[in-house]
DNA sequence: CTTTCATTTCAAGTTTTATTGAAATATACT
DNA sequence: AGTATATTTCAATAAAACTTGAAATGAAAG
C-alpha cells in the first residue's frame, strides 16, 4: 500500500454510508452481497448505492462480479489489513502506544 | 472511539497535507513541533497550515499548547491508537485476516 | 424479440471543503 | 506605549463531492 492508495482508502470510508457499507461486507464475509442487498439495507436508492459500492471499489476496498443478473460485492480484507498495516508502520512508524492498542488484551 | 469520531478522523487523514503533517509528529514525538515549523516542513502558507492543524485537532488527532510566542502540536498517539482498534474490532470484528497485519512478524 | 429485473451512468442542482490574501489576535521586546 | 513575531480568523473565490431522478446498459425469461 503506497500513500496514493492510502488517501483513497481514507477518504471512501470517511463517509458515513461507506463505513455502514463496509461493517455489512464484513459480516457478509467471503459471500459478499448483491448491490441490491447492500441498498436495502443501508436504506438508500439504487443510483446512490452505485456510486458508494464504485468509490469503495476505485479506493480498492471492494471488489465485484457479476452472478446473473446481480452484482456481488465483497469487502477486500486484505486491502483493509494492509491500510492498517500503513498507519502502524509507514505513518507510526510502529509507536508503541499505537501498536498497544492492536492486540487483544492490549491496555488500550 | 464512537463511528463520529473514527468519521471524522478518517476526513481529516484523507487530506495529503494532513497525513503529512501526521507523520511529521510522529517523527516528532511527544516534544512535538510548532505551527510555524510545520508549515516550514510541509511548505504551505502559515494560514492555510493552520486550517489544517485546527481540521485534526477538531478531530481529535491533535493537541496544541501555546509556549511563549508559537504554539506547539502534538499527535495524540493514544487516539490514532484508538482509531486502529476501531478499525479492527467495531468494524471488522477481529477478522483474522485483518488483524494478521498487525502483528510485526504478520504474513501479510 | 420484447419484456422484466438489477444495476449503472448521466446531467443538473446543492452542499461541503479547500485556497488565497488581508486583517485581527496574542505574546514578547524595547 | 510602540514595534516585531507567531498564529489565527475572516471573507471571497475556486474546486470537489454528494444527491436526485431519469435514461441507459446488461442479463434472463417468456
Amino acid at each position: 500500500m503506497n500513500e496514493t492508495d492510502a488517501l483513497a482508502a481514507f477518504a471512501s470510508i470517511s463517509s458515513a454510508t461507506r463505513l455502514r457499507i463496509l461493517k455489512l461486507l464484513v459480516e457478509a464475509g467471503t459471500n459478499g452481497l448483491s448491490a441490491g442487498e447492500i441498498a436495502a439495507a443501508v436504506g438508500a436508492t439504487p443510483s446512490r448505492t452505485s456510486f458508494h459500492l464504485s468509490n469503495m471499489s476505485e479506493a480498492g476496498l471492494v471488489t465485484s462480479s457479476r452472478m446473473a443478473r446481480q452484482i456481488t460485492y465483497r469487502l477486500d480484507f486484505a486491502v483493509v489489513g494492509a491500510l492498517m498495516r500503513y498507519i502502524l508502520e509507514d505513518c507510526c512508524k510502529n509507536n508503541p502506544t499505537v501498536r498497544a492498542c492492536c492486540v487483544t488484551d492490549g491496555g488500550c
